[in-house]
DNA sequence: CCGTATTACGCTAGCCGTAATGATG
DNA sequence: CATCATTACGGCTAGCGTAATACGG
């Protein structure tokens, strides 16, 4: 058999192309280098090595032998790589969702339902993201803003959210009681912009609004409360709460009232009964 | 850094299903399996086991860890194979002859000239099989019976050799002093089977003979001597002797008198330089 | 002479085996 | 109590380092 060490050994004298040289990389000594050196010909059962009296390179047979060992080693690394990666998607759950309220929601939940588990998520924009991302169990659970379609997949519908205009109260829209996104196409809006599928819905539904981005969750928070610009809310979001002087306005477009679905994999139906157990209790935690 | 004989001895625990069998395939102790699997572990940096108290199993990550463990120990396996027979073929050189004689002219001349390398000798019924061989340096030599094309090849004709057909003096056909193959198309011929290309020129040339075939080339020779057959021979094959009673009938076609070309890569002319030297003297050295 | 490879020699880490312990059906 | 895994302990192999030797540009 012939051992791992002894295949590094190899490639980095191959690498260095001396004896000296390569014992400085492996920080072990030269004589130990020459040792292993004649102890992986003897295993290999042929010469491997053009010796004259004060150098030594490899010959064809070494060559060979040194890039197997290349490939060899590589696989080894690639094998630990895989093993870990692997450990940590079995000890993860990634729950990967259309828009910040449903993460806000789940990752709670799951983290005292699953406890010991990591809990990861990601905020993806399209539906079939999500959805592909499910298939190569990148994620174990998704939330949707639509029902998906699938043989192999199992939902149910948690909670909804109605997208409103925030004002302030001096802006010409704020006497309206509710409107349609079309009536304020064209404005200046404030937008966060890690909101999944509203973004879309946005560029969408107001193609000519002129959005100020901000990807900072306090900065923009400061400037949706206390600015001139209109921005978006929710229920979800402004849990009950508006700032000081602040307006929202209801809109009323269908995309824009939407319900969220919790989405798993069939075969995960069972083991994640708990956290559909808890997003059926959703409407009462969430009067808390 | 994992080393293989942890690789082999998961392998062997993951065939076997417990430690004590696999302890039993590796011929060492139950413990110290147990030992290289909890080191297995340690340096995989994440648990492989299933454990209680008197049962260990592969979780999800140690079946990741075995299967690639077996490709890794595969590719090692391999590795040694290919680095070794790499070492035999260049010690080795390997003479592909479209019949007997050459194989009996050359293969002294590469014993003497190339000392300390192995001679190897194959014989092919096709020159196109013979040639293909050169290309993947199965061959290093060839003896063809006709001139040979192609940029890469080096080739010198050193000999000839001529077909005769050798008859008890009793035979009907002893009379002749020379002879066609059609005019013995249909007859009861003697054929030793190892004669490379001849073997091909008699199916062709003589579609109506009845061969009686030997592979065993002493009986072959009782037999030829002896027997009522007519069978072939040449001034090569023959030595100039014949056995008592026998009388041997030049043969006239064309392709019954062939001159042998010996033919190496060109990228090797130097190498064998030594043996084309030898071969230029051929004539003096079968005079003797 | 400095750099390089090999040989000699002694140390020690680590691998293995035996024995003992614990757990399970 | 038979089987299997783990723990404990001690021995021995073999890989390593230091020192010495040899060779070459």
């Amino acid at each position: 058999m012939i051992e791992m060490y002894l295949l590094e050994q190899l490639l980095a004298f191959s690498q260095c192309g001396t004896l000296s040289a390569a014992s400085e990389k492996l920080h072990v000594s030269q004589p130990a280098l020459s040792h292993s050196m004649q102890k992986l010909e003897e295993l290999m059962g042929v010469p491997l090595f053009e010796r004259t009296k004060n150098r030594i390179a490899l010959n064809e047979n070494g060559k060979l032998t040194a890039d197997c060992a290349a490939k060899i080693l590589e696989q080894e690394r690639e094998m630990i790589e895989r093993v870990r990666l692997l450990d940590q998607s079995r000890r993860t759950i990634t729950l990967g969702a259309c828009a910040p309220v449903p993460v806000a929601d789940l990752v709670p939940i799951l983290s005292r339902v699953y406890s010991g588990m990591t809990i990861a998520s990601e905020i993806r924009n399209s539906d079939e993201e999500l959805l592909a991302g499910l298939e190569k169990n990148q994620y174990q659970i998704l939330v949707l803003h639509e029902k998906p379609e699938g043989e192999e997949l199992y939902f149910e519908a948690y909670r909804e959210e109605h997208l409103m205009l925030q004002l302030p109260e001096n802006h010409p829209l704020s006497a309206k009681e509710q409107l349609y996104l079309q009536e304020i196409d064209g404005q200046n809006l404030l937008l966060y912009t890690k909101i999944g599928f509203w973004y879309e819905l946005c560029r969408q539904k107001l193609p000519n609004a002129h959005f100020l981005m901000m990807n900072e969750f306090d900065a923009f928070g400061e400037v949706a409360g206390a600015g001139a610009f209109p921005s978006f809310v929710t229920e979800a979001a402004a849990g009950g709460e508006l700032p000081e002087g602040r307006k929202a306005i209801p809109i009323l477009d269908e995309e824009a009232n939407v319900t969220y679905y919790c989405v798993c994999a069939k075969k995960d139906k069972k083991r994640f009964e708990p956290l559909y157990q808890e997003l059926r209790r959703f409407e009462k935690h969430s009067d808390r």
